[in-house]
DNA sequence: CTTACGATTACGTGGCGTGAGTGTTC
DNA sequence: TGAACACTCACGCCACGTAATCGTAA
């Protein structure tokens, strides 16, 4: 019997994702301790598994919950219509990659090298829809991963040691 | 001037599609009548053919907010970045052929040739995340588009004369 | 008068993520 | 006793779609 967290971390997936099969139907735990814990089972292990192969075929929770079901009878046409959709997915991907192409060769866009400071950064990680929140999350990650690089970065926008120092700080807390 | 409708018209896209640029402030009406009613300009339809070329570029609409903003600054990164993006994606969406290649593969998949009644049809449909309504408007569409085989094809599922002809009138109301 | 359009508000979609506030186990 | 885990709401994301209920234009 497992808990829902040691389930989750046995697949890779987060806590969240095996509450929200539960509220689906999807995946019940076998049982309930008594303080209402999820204990889930081998049984329930191997039904998470098959749910998991069909999420990397792409399909959508609902078609799963419809082949677990009832195996025979859907399965392999589930498998095929996630086929032809893929081949329209993919199809419009490669559009989107042709429509880029050509808008990169536009005049206006000629590459300009004039390096980026504070400030235009920030604008242009926000113009891609990233939240101050995101950003401090990536200051993070990147203070962990590889801090010496991280230091050089700031550097490189202009911040001064004082200024980089404390941004670094932050980050580590 | 253009109303909402003849705007979206004039791109092919729904006037909620309009509705929500609006909310967003990413599309902003140059005036409004004295009813209340949205008035585009020329200038604002310029604007929305420029979202509308971002948007092929799968660009998401705040990174298109940004670009439009400040031109210079980050359409070039975003273009870029978006091109990444499409890397992985159409990685993970290859991964998925694969993953099915591989289950269709499996010996308990072997083509059943028993041809679908009503019930196993309906099931599966639904095991697809089709609700009833999204049946009612598929056969509505099948009905307008080709009758004589929507006829034939209800025939195929086991529908009787009497069945399928008040199946088909309810669509075609 | 009709009917085709417009308005606003609120809620739904999918597949979770992210808190808040509280209780349980080790 | 404190940290790490668990619980249940409830709301957020993205790019819209849909329905309800109303007012306006041709």
């Amino acid at each position: 019997m497992f808990t829902i967290g040691a389930l989750a971390g046995r697949f890779g997936l987060a806590r969240s994702t095996l509450l929200h099969y539960d509220r689906l139907g999807l995946l019940r735990p076998a049982a309930r301790s008594r303080a209402g814990y999820r204990r889930y089972s081998e049984a329930d292990a191997g039904r998470l598994d098959q749910i998991c192969t069909y999420r990397r075929a792409g399909l959508s929770l609902a078609a799963i919950a419809g082949i677990l079901a009832a195996p025979a009878a859907g399965a392999r046409a589930a498998l095929e219509a996630r086929l032809v959709e893929l081949d329209r997915e993919l199809e419009q991907l490669r559009d989107q990659q042709r429509v880029i192409a050509r808008l990169l060769r536009r005049p206006e866009l000629v590459p300009d090298r004039t390096p980026l400071d504070k400030a235009a950064w920030v604008e242009l990680l926000r113009a891609s829809g990233m939240s101050d929140q995101d950003m401090d999350r990536w200051h993070a990650t990147f203070e962990a991963t590889d801090p010496e690089r991280h230091g050089r970065f700031l550097a490189a926008l202009g911040l001064g040691p004082g200024e980089a120092e404390a941004l670094r700080a932050r980050s580590r807390g």
